[in-house]
DNA sequence: CACAAGTTTCAATAATTTCTGAAAGTTTAA
DNA sequence: TTAAACTTTCAGAAATTATTGAAACTTGTG
């Protein structure tokens, strides 16, 4: 498969991005490359496109399936199998911001919360309980919120997204049907 | 330094956390000590409560700082520098995603718009640059709304933070006042 | 200045992660 | 049932990243 200079700098950026975002440069690249690639490609034209080993496509596209990134598909008389990536761009965000939280922030919230179960006794105890706490809290916010957010559908969230540099203008509003509300009792 | 067990458990989980947040795990590791305890602690108290070198803690104090999460600050009569975590857990999670944009969202960003800037010729090429259209647009909605939210006191960001999913409610009575205002004219 | 009390640097080494490629495994079709 | 066409696995090699510790550097003080 031949790829032109433009598509070779987007694989080769998100392969160093992927290495920040938990994946390693090669599952980063592989992943890339699927994803601005209209037709399904094969494994061995992952492997000699961005010059790694079959192995390691092989383990690459696992991982990338745990993630729930890329699909499967097969053409009708060829054995190989055929991948491409699953879903909008939306949904891949979405998808990796699930599987992180699942993978790293649980684990986080549970453990503060056990931590968080006994009554402290010194001050330094108190300060570090209450440094725990914050996270905590401030881990559920953002877990919750985001999840709220998923609930939404698409057209719903395109239009809270574009609000942008709205959100202050809506807290007034919010203000003024609240107070409007209070006023009629 | 004396570490209780409980600290002993937050402080190497959040180790081996940093190790997915753009730490390494002893600097991820000597930053939880320093947010859950409330006096600042020396470099030697930090390199013999870990367990680590005192040219690791030096190296890895360079880098809290680079990050602008630790402090320095010095004791009357010691020459000995004393560090301690900046701000509110709230200003750390602003501190982490404010530099991670810089240094992973901003470059990205660039070379995104500079492969969309010439026009795509064959089909393949069309489809690559929506790919890399729908990955820009995305980062760049995301970005501007983490600065927006940046901007609201904790109060109004609490509030933004209740109300979840309940936007779009508050949005489409805006839209329903809005367009009861455009009839008036 | 000279020295003591600290911090930083960095070459060498250790630890970890990633990658390869050959062998083993699987599936389909004749 | 066999063989061809493919995929997976995994031990070892390579590459990368983290850590140590001793030497160099810096700074304050008598």
């Amino acid at each position: 498969m031949e790829i032109s200079e433009k598509n070779k700098s987007f694989v080769y950026h998100f392969g160093e991005m992927g290495s920040k975002w938990g994946f390693n440069r090669t599952v980063g690249q592989m992943y890339a490359l699927l994803v601005i690639t209209d037709k399904p490609i094969t494994a061995n034209e992952l492997a000699s496109t961005l010059n790694i080993s079959r192995g390691n496509v092989s383990m690459g596209i696992k991982e990338l399936q745990a993630w729930k990134l890329v699909q499967v598909t097969h053409v009708p008389g060829d054995r190989k199998e055929y991948y491409n990536a699953i879903g909008s761009v939306m949904d891949m965000a979405n998808i990796v911001f699930e599987e992180r939280r699942k993978r790293e922030v649980d684990p986080t919230l549970s453990l503060l919360r056990n931590l968080l179960l006994d009554t402290p006794e010194t001050d330094s105890e108190v300060y570090a309980q209450q440094r725990m706490k914050d996270i905590h809290d401030l881990l559920e916010m953002i877990t919750t919120w985001a999840s709220e957010l998923q609930k939404l559908t698409p057209e719903q969230l395109n239009t809270v997204m574009k609000l942008g540099a709205g959100v202050t203008k809506i807290l007034s509003v919010k203000q003024a049907l609240f107070s409007k509300k209070e006023n009629e009792h």
